[in-house]
DNA sequence: CATACATGAATTTTT
DNA sequence: TTCATGTATG
């Protein structure tokens, strides 16, 4: 029985319960967003001010998406102050304003995984990709558990995970030096802040008094503790005003520190929690639905929950025999052109995905999309912002707004070459690390004569001239149109386009990369604001910031990557990239034992580990609106030999009643006309790579 | 000894 | 696709 606002009674319920801490245990497709929306809604009636409602995602698209939608529901004007942001972003802005306590510069930067490698091998040094990524992943670990250096020394196990510890402790006062925070730290060091400074605290729970939270089940012992710290008031009128939306049985991150611990904590630390489960399904129908529930079922349950549709059974679940993977991919293939071919080509191809556990799967699916001359896009493929020009610029970026970033001021100073060699940057190094300061510092230091020959101090000084003017004007220049003209200026003065050219031995390919940097530079003019948003027939005018200020926010940005929602192609994308996406026809390939559920040669398989491979199996299936072929390989290559394939136990486990298709040459057929006619219509969009 | 080319292998990903 | 390792050649 919906509602005026078409919600049903569980949602309703999650909406208008605000006395105190709730958790929403939203199911696949139950409408979770709309449900955080209105609730935005019910508190600014409750008399929130927009600016004291937090709604925390862990994605930055999921965060637009839902500034979108609320946008839709209570008007441009309350929207705009609502905090909608990501952990990283909130974590950000509390160190920005209030970091200071931490002695942390409010203009510090923010390393990305490559910065952090590269500083690992510094700290390590070693030379070896492979380690250095190891220690890496062994330090985040630590730091999402809220372990520092000395805390990880304590738990320690063996001899690598030891020399881990010296390395993180090295690359502890290497961060600090630069004033630089890696991204683990955006959430670990206001929750430290927030816990040993009482005022600060005060301050943000003052600011944010109710807090909406996306996908609780994907957080990890540090988001949790930052959520605590934010939510435990002293007054215990105000303690708990949250809401906590998600679903254990999506949970697919804990290899990367997110714990289910956090929801079992949750009803224990909270009393008084309300639980409210979303049970009812927009998306699939009953066969889909039934085939979920079914994998499903024998993971061990942390809360009762069962989901139900009423939009009919649709079509039984469709289980495929391939010989190999190269079947396969001609297989999913041919089942995007019959149904196109049977429905008059009437179905865009933004209803299809092909979905599979690693990456490396992809390749074969995309030759046989190419051969078959239909568009499509590799999800989560490399971002617009990993290319290497765009980094270049980052990094020139970056130094402005933080002199003492130095993986940024080595990239910038010899970007392009401008006669600063190797050799005298090791020599400045070495001074800088003499002195204690950083590289830009070192660069004025007059002691520098005796570490540097002259002709390297002219050019040094060149540089370090030119930046601290690009400074000065970067902080100074608002708005689109100027600072369009101080980005390209800026780009002539350091000849970037020449560079590109003089790189890249295809001309083809340097003109490529330069319109990625016009790109780039138009996206920042854009930001730098003044601009007019039109939103349904309001216009909002946003406030002119200058390019420095974008500069700043850059590193945590990274939406423009994500364009390409709107072209008509089939997506090919990771189970777990597929997570909160949804389609009408869905490919699962490759749903055999040990690629689904993943094993490991070198480790075994967990009672956990299996169930969070079940759990992504349960969100693939979960992605399909009405139609879902699942395909197993009756070989598959391990190594160099080629081994029989063994189908998923998940197949058993969606009880289907159907046999599975081996081949049905009516489909082949519909298949091959479809085929011919497609090929007179355009040519393959391809993804996104160089 | 160093560089260049070929061959083979590959969890999952965001900030 | 990319990345690393190994072999062969200069």
């Amino acid at each position: 029985m919906p509602s005026p606002a078409g919600l049903n009674a569980a949602q309703l319920d999650a909406v208008h319960y605000l006395a105190g801490p709730c958790l929403v245990l939203a199911g696949a497709g139950s409408g979770k967003t709309r449900v955080i929306v209105h609730k935005i809604a019910r508190l600014l009636d409750a008399g929130y001010a927009p600016g004291q409602i937090a709604a925390i995602t862990f994605t930055n698209k999921a965060a637009q998406e839902m500034r979108e939608r609320a946008k839709q529901l209570v008007g441009p004007r309350a929207a705009k102050h609502l905090v909608v942001s990501t952990f990283h972003s909130l974590g950000m802005r509390i160190l920005r304003q209030d970091g200071a306590r931490l002695g942390l510069k409010p203009q510090f930067s923010i390393f990305d995984s490559d910065d952090v490698l590269g500083l690992l091998k510094e700290a390590g040094a070693s030379t070896d990709n492979a380690l250095a990524r190891r220690w890496q992943w062994r330090i985040s670990g630590w730091k999402n558990q809220g372990l520092n250096s000395d805390q990880a020394e304590a738990v320690a196990a063996n001899d690598d995970e030891r020399v881990a510890v010296r390395v993180m402790k090295r690359y502890e006062e290497q961060l600090a030096a630069y004033q630089a925070v890696d991204f683990d730290d955006l959430i670990g060091l206001p929750h430290q802040l927030l816990q040993q400074d009482d005022e600060v605290r005060a301050k943000w729970q003052d600011t944010l008094r109710y807090l909406l939270v996306d996908e609780v089940q994907d957080t990890n012992a540090v988001q949790y503790e930052l959520l605590k710290s934010l939510v435990d008031h002293p007054d215990e009128r105000r303690r708990g005003l949250f809401t906590a939306v998600g679903d254990d049985d999506q949970s697919i991150y804990g290899w990367r520190g997110a714990t289910i611990e956090n929801l079992k904590r949750l009803p224990q630390e909270y009393p008084s929690l309300k639980v409210i489960a979303l049970e009812q399904n927009y998306r699939s129908t009953g066969h889909i639905l039934r085939a979920a529930n079914g994998v499903i079922a024998n993971n061990p349950k942390l809360f009762e929950k069962k989901l139900w549709s009423d939009l009919g059974d649709g079509e039984p679940v469709r289980v495929v025999e391939c010989d190999g993977e190269e079947h396969e991919a001609e297989r999913a293939v041919a089942r995007i052109q019959a149904l196109r071919g049977a429905g008059g080509s009437s179905i865009d191809f933004n209803d299809f995905a092909i979905l599979y556990r690693a990456n490396h799967q992809a390749r074969m699916l995309e030759k046989a999309l190419r051969k078959a001359n239909l568009p499509y896009k590799v999800s989560g493929g490399q971002s617009f912002f990993d290319r290497a020009e765009i980094r270049d610029l980052c990094a020139w970026l970056r130094l402005l707004v933080n002199h003492d970033d130095d993986p940024a001021f080595l990239r910038a100073v010899s970007t392009p070459k401008r006669g600063i060699g190797t050799q005298t940057l090791a020599s400045l190094g070495e001074f800088a690390g003499r002195w204690k300061t950083s590289l830009y510092e070192a660069l004025f230091a007059e002691s520098l004569v005796t570490a540097v020959p002259a002709r390297a101090i002219g050019s040094l000084h060149e540089f370090g001239r030119y930046v601290n003017d690009l400074e000065y004007r970067a902080c100074h220049t608002t708005g689109a149109e100027d600072a369009k003209a101080l980005l390209t200026g800026w780009l002539k003065d350091i000849g970037y386009e020449q560079h590109l050219m003089d790189g890249e031995d295809s001309e083809k390919l340097a003109a490529a990369r330069w319109g990625n940097v016009l790109d780039f530079v138009d996206w920042i003019a854009k930001r730098c604001g003044g601009e007019i948003e039109n939103d349904g027939g309001m216009t909002v005018e946003t406030e002119k910031k200058s390019v420095l200020d974008v500069a700043q926010t850059i590193s945590v940005i990274i939406s423009l990557a994500e364009r390409g929602d709107d072209q008509n192609v089939v997506t090919l994308s990771t189970l777990h990239a597929a997570k909160g996406l949804e389609w009408s026809h869905v490919t699962l390939v490759g749903v055999n034992e040990g690629l689904l559920p993943f094993r490991s040669d070198d480790e075994d398989m967990t009672a956990e580990r299996l169930q969070e491979e079940r759990r992504l199996m349960y969100v693939g299936i979960t992605r399909a609106r009405s139609t879902l072929q699942v395909s197993t390989l009756r070989r598959r290559k391990k190594g160099r030999d080629t081994i029989q394939g063994v189908p998923s136990r998940f197949i058993a486990e969606m009880k289907l009643h159907e046999v599975t298709v081996k081949e049905d040459p009516r489909e082949k057929l519909k298949a091959l006309r479809a085929a011919a006619a497609e090929r007179a219509a355009q040519a393959a969009t391809v993804a996104i790579k160089t």
